[in-house]
DNA sequence: GTACGCCGTCTTGTATGCAAGATACGCAAA
DNA sequence: TTTGCGTATCTTGCATACAAGACGGCGTAC
């Protein structure tokens, strides 16, 4: 039953001309557990579930039309990816939002998007990486994105795509975790427009000094641009968190 | 059958005002699951469990005397580690080691290494946490652990700890996430008394540069500390591996 | 009114049953 | 010998059954 391991001489490199240990993203049916997973991840970042909400697995699963057991499936990956908590016998509950954990997500995030912003200037060849967040950041004040929805959609994609660029993998998908973390907290940066204003600006000014292969000012822009976010953030999220809750119930 | 009556359907939402329930059982019960996770892992890093073995959840529940639901469980969380890949409706194999990914993950251990030490000199208090570790590294000669398994659990402490130490439990959580990665090709760096001596100074110096806060210092010590671990484990890899893959078939 | 204890219901953790389909193997044909 | 095909077996994904114990509500004592 068991497959001979294949090129018992050389167990290095093969798997480089397979690709088979990558995911097959595109022919791969989704799962129930996969689409309950999502739905989950979705209800707390759109805060139709809340800190504090307890529920139960029987419950969701009738819910989402499905059994518990791809159910219990997603629920164990969310509460390792610390969004959940499991009470022994007792039901789930949401995890409540740990603002020093946001900080020090932050503090994570910022150390790999600077160390990715570095690579990126002392590299030797182009950065066709850069072209598409040019494309979108680049833009003249009229033809800009003003929905903040989607603005923060981008704001994510634009930080992870500098860091995707960087080359290192394992960094960006530390980063895309990050990301996911701290959503719920970052997505209220973009509910004024002058915040939005501000990003458009300096996500300009950032995607310029790479280009000039400028690190220091690059770096600092960078530094400066996440810090911006964090302080408003810090600022805003106590009382919009409330609001969103009462919000969401109706 | 009908033993729950649905249509009772207890109030639901009031849940959601009622506080969370964080009682933390003193032990945890330890669930089969975990076993069985906890299990896997090992069965990787002493290897046992080989790059393109396979096998199927029965034939591991048989063995370790459990149902496939606490199996699938763990399978699927050492899936999303990286460590597995489940082929649909045919079985599940160990992944290939990856080189690049190593590589990758040095880099990003180096990164976090670095900030936390930067953010140790930097520090006004006293370093407390220190004291555990020179304990143990800055022992005279003669009453040093030589044995190499040994030698491997300490120097992981002992980087996982600095990271720990400078205060973003972030930080240290990703940190002990790669630790856990690299620990397979990591741990060949101890198999020569040679290594473990420079280990043994190399620590020394690094955690006397921290004491005296000097910071330039320190993290070049570091740097070069995990770029010598990196270039050794990167020469002897492909043998010692094959070392390891032979013998274990005994 | 208040405190306390018992009991039934509910909840998770685990085991088992079932279905669709992937794989392997034997056999026949060239 | 090699190739192709049909089938039996095996495997995962999902649903369901079961067990130990946590929680809440009710009744009782005072």
């Amino acid at each position: 039953m068991t497959r001979r391991n294949p090129a018992k001489s050389a167990p290095a490199k093969p798997a480089s001309t397979r690709p088979a240990v990558r995911k097959r993203a595109a022919a791969q049916p989704a799962t129930r557990a996969q689409t309950v997973y999502a739905a989950i991840k979705d209800d707390i970042a759109d805060f139709r579930l809340l800190p504090g909400d307890r529920f139960t697995e029987t419950e969701l699963a009738d819910r989402l039309g499905v059994s518990r057991t791809p159910v219990r499936e997603a629920l164990y990956q969310l509460q390792r990816e610390g969004f959940l908590s499991v009470q022994f016998r007792s039901g789930w509950s949401v995890n409540p939002y740990d603002f020093d954990r946001f900080e020090n997500l932050y503090d994570l995030r910022q150390l790999l998007e600077l160390e990715a912003v570095r690579r990126l200037c002392d590299r030797k060849e182009s950065l066709e990486a850069l072209d598409v967040l040019e494309a979108y950041w680049l833009l003249p004040e009229a033809e800009r994105d003003n929905d903040g929805r989607s603005v923060a959609r981008q704001d994510e994609a634009f930080h992870l795509s500098l860091v995707e660029a960087a080359g290192n993998p394992e960094m960006a998908r530390v980063h895309a975790d990050v990301t996911e973390r701290i959503r719920i907290v970052r997505r209220l940066d973009f509910t004024q427009q002058e915040r939005i204003d501000t990003t458009y600006a300096e996500h300009a000014e950032i995607l310029k000094a790479i280009r000039r292969r400028r690190s220091e000012r690059a770096t600092s822009l960078l530094a400066a641009h996440i810090e911006a976010s964090r302080a408003e953030v810090r600022k805003i999220t106590l009382h919009k968190l409330f609001e969103a809750r009462r919000g969401s119930w109706g």
